[in-house]
DNA sequence: CCGTATACGTCTACACTGTATACACGTGAG
DNA sequence: CTCACGTGTATACAGTGTAGACGTATACGG
């Protein structure tokens, strides 16, 4: 009935992508609706379910345009991937939301169905296929909420302070990486590997019983 | 120096045990040391920084009793994966904070390099053990969290609700497998049978090249 | 013995936060 | 006309992190 609360939830949206999800309070979200902050109550139960809706909107947004029914599972499941960590790069915040609540919202569950089917048509045994949706959608988005937080490090600097740090003969398996541990790390052709090693992941369990 | 910065960290861990991470606030923890608010600031800069401590403080008990050299590789793996979802059952607050800052703390240092020892005592070859090391933790955490936080869903009720909010046929996927989704989830030997997997991938990865 | 440095703690105050409660105003239905 | 309902407002409360100025207790070098 009302777009009303969509267009609280953009507005919030937008003060999130402009000053971080830390500034979304419900003084400054009603101030940029126009509103007073107890207006907001009446679209929206909590501050909690704020932000569910929001990520429940960037969640529809992951959905392919058209059902790209064309492509094979493996590309239809790796363009998933990519579309949540490009989301996540456009909007650090949400990945981090993405831990809080189960996937109940109907986009969600949508994306759910789409992973669903193409492990299905991969040929993993019915059995084994929402175990492989967890594994899969806990990496992806585990990846994007490493990324976007900084849990990967912020680049060259990070990996020789930390052997400094420590005696030396304490961390051997640092030591002995150290010419691949000072390169800055590509997450774009890192995520890539990982996709394919799942890939084969995915095959293996489908290969190995049907 | 000063036990009391441990002092105060580990006040700060057991009211999050006893009440949640979200009633740990300075006044409480002040309150529960017995000062004044004001006074924590002189061993910790920040919250921020308090949190931190806190989630360090944990990781130091990820590491081994001794150092476990008897085992094989893939057992000290599997054995720093349980540890972690131990850990993190025992504070679920915890799991989302792993997800927040790179791992440049001792402790924490120490964690990954036993990983590396135990991906290159695999075979995995030197240029890959970094990115296979953050493939695993980053699941590994990822599992963590969305059980601590309920992503996963709370049981059977769950995926019953999921259909039901949906047109019929939009959800393939779901309606096919809905035997398996009724059933309600094995949280450990799901856990379980993804590190076996991962395991796999390693073997995989190790084998391809040496 | 004295002066000083350092560590630790207190008090007050500010700018915020989410939200409960009570009230006001419009519009459309009976 | 009246009543209900959807929407927005005003006020208020309890709680948050923390900046700034101020004390005090212990230890050390002359």
């Amino acid at each position: 009935m009302s777009g009303r609360r969509e267009e609280i939830l953009d507005a919030a949206l937008a003060i999130a992508d402009e000053h971080g999800i830390g500034k979304v309070s419900m003084r400054a979200l009603a101030e940029r609706v126009g509103v007073t902050p107890m207006a907001l109550y009446r679209h929206v139960s909590d501050k909690a379910e704020l932000l569910d809706g929001m990520v429940g909107r960037l969640l529809a947004g992951l959905l392919p345009p058209d059902a790209g029914q064309d492509q094979a599972w493996d590309e239809r499941l790796a363009a998933l991937a990519h579309a949540v960590r490009t989301m996540t790069r456009r909007h650090p915040w949400a990945a981090q939301l993405l831990f809080s609540r189960p996937a109940v919202t109907p986009d969600a569950v949508r994306v759910v169905d789409l992973i669903y089917t193409a492990l299905i048509e991969a040929g993993v045994p019915d059995r084994e296929v929402p175990r492989l949706e967890r594994l899969i959608a806990t990496f992806v988005i585990g990846f994007a909420a490493s990324e976007a937080s900084g849990r990967f490090g912020t680049g060259s600097l990070d990996p020789r302070g930390r052997r400094g740090r420590l005696p030396e003969g304490e961390l051997p398996g640092h030591s002995r990486l150290a010419p691949w541990l000072d390169l800055p790390s590509d997450l774009d052709t890192e995520f890539e590997a990982d996709l394919d090693d799942l890939m084969r992941l995915i095959k293996a369990v489908a290969g190995g019983q049907d």
